[in-house]
DNA sequence: TTTTGTTCTGCAATCGATTGTTGTAATTTA
DNA sequence: TAAATTACAACAATCGATTGCAGAACAAAA
């Protein structure tokens, strides 16, 4: 069977003894079209059951009503939220998504940029890899003149747009519920340090002991217990100590704090009666567990919405030439207080 | 400040006395170039940080080396999963993803598929939303001559690959297995009955009740309990019985199971001595609750490698012009049995 | 009747890459 | 040395939609 070709707006111009001009404006409702005609032709459009090439349309109009996503992984809580987020604000402005994830990778995410910039993407939004400190593939971004808006792991020194987590406060924050909750000795579930985010969760964490007064503790502080059974292990031996801590803030997400709990009950150890515990991230299994889980909700489809209106913001006053948009947005995530730091 | 144009394969031959054919065929290491010039087409293309522009590649060669894909939404761990499968398996064939979510609707549904078509992808991969049982816009799909795979949900009067889960075969294993710990009033938590999946789901373990010869009794039966508080109160009602049962299967997912062992533990029920529980999905925590809670795992970034060879395959065989691949791969689904149900 | 203006439609170039055909110079063979 | 073959590169058409410019048809004004 062969292939029949699609509906052209030839096909549409032949039909009608028309020239492909006229169809165009017509369905393109420019002026300039006798109405009568501009009826027929969206008319018989419909009929052929016509469909426009958006490549040949964005390729003479040079540009591709498209975004490019580049995330570490897609089927990240997290990451999959914010594409949703974009992908609602993006899809009323009839743009499209291409999504690529890189894995963690640099090279990765150095073949998805090149892809991206070869698609003539008009905008990409990117959450840079754990993996690498090369920045040049971004700045090629920047000198092929596409918009590029960086989110939650950005490279701090490249000038871009960027929509950010404010995590230090949000950690000082939690924190500082768990010393009002009359906790008194607090243990730091750290994250990988190489990225920023968990730097700036650690830095919260520091500064809320240091304005109770007090004291910061290196043995309180852990590293590495990033896999379920290391960080068993890591919590057991903390609980095991001498002199224990009261409350545990699992900073790298709320699977950490789930571990703690279940640590916690095998141990016998009540929660939060004997032991405060506080997560990151606010899973929803966070809110069914018993006891619920106080978390960080971190606002995650809203960081996509406000990524795309981010976008159009900048789009509209280039166009118009009058003061950009703001180049960083800081989004304040919500301590969400539950039963697992309540007793008072 | 004039956005300089980007560099073309006609600045590359202006540069080096060539012609735009010569330049192109260098560059897709085509035949018929002098080597000593191919190498000199390239090098200069990279000095002059030539990017192709794809669009113009794909109108001319009438495909787009990209797959569309469409999901109810993209931030379900399900989704997500199968996503990052498909997105893994295309992108080493340097294909691209465009994702859309329909958000559950069937107006949007449509949409999507006609931006789809529009951008010419060379497949659309779906698994289609809740509401609507109208498929002419999936019909034009196969109308315009785009690869049509579904998965999951499918629409079954529709002849395309499929790729599914034989849902009824592993709910039926699960309940199975719990009969065989020894449990003989099994309850249902049913998932939304309009859904192909979740019907299956019901029918798997209304077999395995048949098959051990035990009676399917309404009354363990529950719909509608969806919500947190909706679920919880069911599950009081349950556990409240003159009769109650004495497990669980929450076959709409894990969350539910969570809550199932949330009621339990609340009303000091002991899982799994006096309850067994049994989720679906394999959600990451279902591993680190106490006790760890038995469920299915679906396969699901397994489903979207799946997806993407199918898709290979079926592309290779009509080049080839041999026999096609099968229709519909059904992919078994493992249970995992954890503490919540083992009580032998 | 001539001029000016308006409204619509056609013509043709364009976006950037690909590819079948043609032309030319170099190389090989008779 | 002439003829045949090969290797390379140029030419030009093509994909489908858009758009500046030109021109035709008609109406209104002078």
């Amino acid at each position: 069977m062969k292939p029949k070709k699609r509906v052209t707006i030839y096909d549409i111009a032949k039909k009608l003894n028309l020239t492909a001009s006229s169809v165009s404006r017509a369905l393109n409702n420019s002026s300039h079209v006798n109405e009568i005609t501009k009826q027929l032709i969206v008319k018989t459009a419909a009929e052929m059951n016509y469909k426009p090439n958006t490549l040949a349309s964005n390729l003479r109009k040079g540009k591709s009503q498209t975004i490019g996503v580049v995330v570490p992984r897609i089927n990240q809580n997290f990451f999959a939220n914010v594409i949703a987020g974009i992908e609602d604000a993006t899809y009323q402005r009839g743009y499209n998504l291409i999504i690529c994830q890189s894995n963690e990778l640099h090279d990765k995410e150095v073949q998805c940029i090149n892809t991206l910039i070869n698609q003539h993407v008009d905008c990409i939004v990117i959450s840079v890899a754990a993996e690498g400190n090369d920045y040049t593939h971004l700045q090629n971004v920047i000198d092929h003149n596409i918009q590029l808006i960086q989110f939650d792991r950005v490279a701090d020194n490249l000038e871009t747009l960027k929509v950010v987590n404010d995590n230090e406060q949000a950690s000082m924050e939690a924190v500082a519920h768990m010393i009002a909750q009359g906790y008194k000795r607090i243990a730091l579930l750290e994250g990988p340090q190489n990225l920023d985010v968990f730097r700036q969760r650690k830095a919260g964490y520091t500064r809320a002991l240091q304005e109770a007064g007090l004291p910061v503790s290196e043995e309180l502080i852990i590293a590495n217990a990033w896999t379920k059974e290391a960080g068993a292990v890591a919590v057991r031996g903390l609980l095991n100590m001498p002199n224990p801590p009261d409350a545990i803030f699992a900073s790298r997400d709320d699977f950490s704090a789930l571990g703690v709990l279940e640590v916690a009950t095998d141990m016998g150890i009540k929660v939060p009666d004997e032991l405060g515990i506080c997560g990151y991230s606010n899973e929803a299994f966070t809110e069914i567990t018993s006891p619920s889980i106080t978390t960080i909700d971190q606002h995650s489809v809203y960081i996509g919405k406000t990524i795309s209106n981010l976008y159009f913001h900048e789009m509209d006053n280039k166009s118009k030439d009058t003061a950009s948009a703001p180049k960083i947005i800081s989004i304040k995530p919500k301590l969400i207080t539950r039963s697992s730091t309540t007793r008072i």
